[in-house]
DNA sequence: GCAATAGTGTCTTTTAGACACTATCTG
DNA sequence: CAGATAGTGTCTAAAAGACACTATTGC
């Protein structure tokens, strides 16, 4: 099977990378963070932000990703978790490797991108080819986020710290992709002790103003969902 | 910070294993598979089942994890994902290195246990000490079962394909840990779609026969959960 | 006042939980 | 028939969804 026998139980250690899936939302748009590559392989394909680990300085694969997203994206500590590992003889023609996916996300005010051509905000129904199996692991990153913002407060991570009901609102239906009843939402957000009024009052240019919120509890679950039951 | 400057952006790969968390139901009680590992590091202490990649065979890290099931516990086939991988450069004291751990959940009746004292099937509430950082995978893998359980079909991955109604009652009960109306769940395994009348009964030395029902689809979430919702 | 967005109240349907009840087997 | 387990029916309370309604701002 293998043009050259390895002592099938030494150590052997694939090619290991970290990548992460950056999602923000703008224009009532999902939108996900690419680059063009600068070499091979995969020369000027677009693809996820990642790279390896610094054996000396990272501390985990989590802290890699920090690590790489301020390097490569100026960005503040964010929402970042991690997704799931993805490995295989082919997936990359340097050899048989192991990339550990992770899914971040930002508020688009946090994010400060370079004038940078080869940097890339594309909403995620919009995708250019992607190299290795990117555009995998980004499909799994939208339906995990999907996934999990029905019974929980990950769409809160896309706002800033304080916010208005109605944006929560709406980062939930565009996350989910589905209209949610207003009056139900409201009721939801408060009677689960999800966000707590904050005191403060916004009046962004719109008619009447509202009531600035937070979130109770950084990160939070549910058990009955937002996601309408037929979803 | 370190001795000896790596280039830092030279491609640096990590000690790589798979490790399995493998779980079954035996006597009303959730338990795991242990080893005791032959060798150092942690010689002698008990472990989760793992090893390395094979490059020349696997085709990724799951199947790294059945051909290490299949030599060390002469598994068949049996519900496996992935649950984490864990990382950083000092959970093995031979260096910086990433294990991908996984779930697997096999009927007690299906496992084929040698008879080996390096061998234990133990309940998940008494363990043993564990080597590296196996005994944080092993909580982080019961959290997860738990918490899937309650909205989807993981606990049938614990019984043969033809199973009665009260046995997989049983089964979520022991898995979430709660005392579950017989009433409710057979109710909400029924109307959910969730498992289907094989036409077949099975008359166990109890009292009244049961119907056979088998799983409609081998995987399958649900909105709403099975467990008490102050759970 | 009008337009627009923020926020409330309430009615109907669905679902959950509790538990009494019936059914079918063994001995 | 008694005991035990399998399975059904039904009542009540909570939650979801729909939608009419009121409130507060800018102009």
């Amino acid at each position: 099977m293998t043009e050259t026998p390895l002592p099938k139980d030494a150590a052997y250690n694939p090619i290991c990378t970290v990548d992460a899936v950056l999602l923000t939302i703008e224009g009532d748009c999902l939108k996900v963070l690419l680059h063009r590559r600068p070499k091979a392989p995969f020369e000027g394909c677009w693809a996820l932000v990642g790279g390896y680990i610094h054996r000396d300085e990272d501390q985990g694969v989590l802290e890699a990703v920090q690590r790489i997203l301020r390097d490569k994206a100026g960005l503040p500590a964010l929402h970042l978790e991690q997704l799931q590992t993805y490995s295989g003889p082919k997936r990359d023609p340097r050899g048989w490797s192991v990339s550990v996916a992770h899914l971040g996300l930002v508020p688009r005010a946090q994010l400060e991108l370079p004038q940078d051509p080869d940097v890339l905000l594309t909403d995620v129904e919009e995708l250019p080819e992607l190299a290795f199996d990117h555009r995998t692991i980004l499909d799994d990153a939208v339906a995990r986020l999907r996934g999990k913002s029905a019974y929980s407060t990950l769409p809160a991570s896309f706002l800033d710290a304080l916010f208005t009901l109605p944006e929560l609102h709406r980062a939930y239906e565009i996350v989910l992709g589905v209209k949610l009843d207003p009056s139900s939402f409201r009721r939801k957000a408060l009677d689960r002790g999800m966000i707590e009024d904050s005191g403060e009052m916004r009046t962004d240019g719109s008619r009447r103003p509202a009531k600035l919120y937070r979130l109770c509890a950084p990160a939070q679950t549910f058990d009955q969902t937002f996601a309408p039951q037929q979803w």
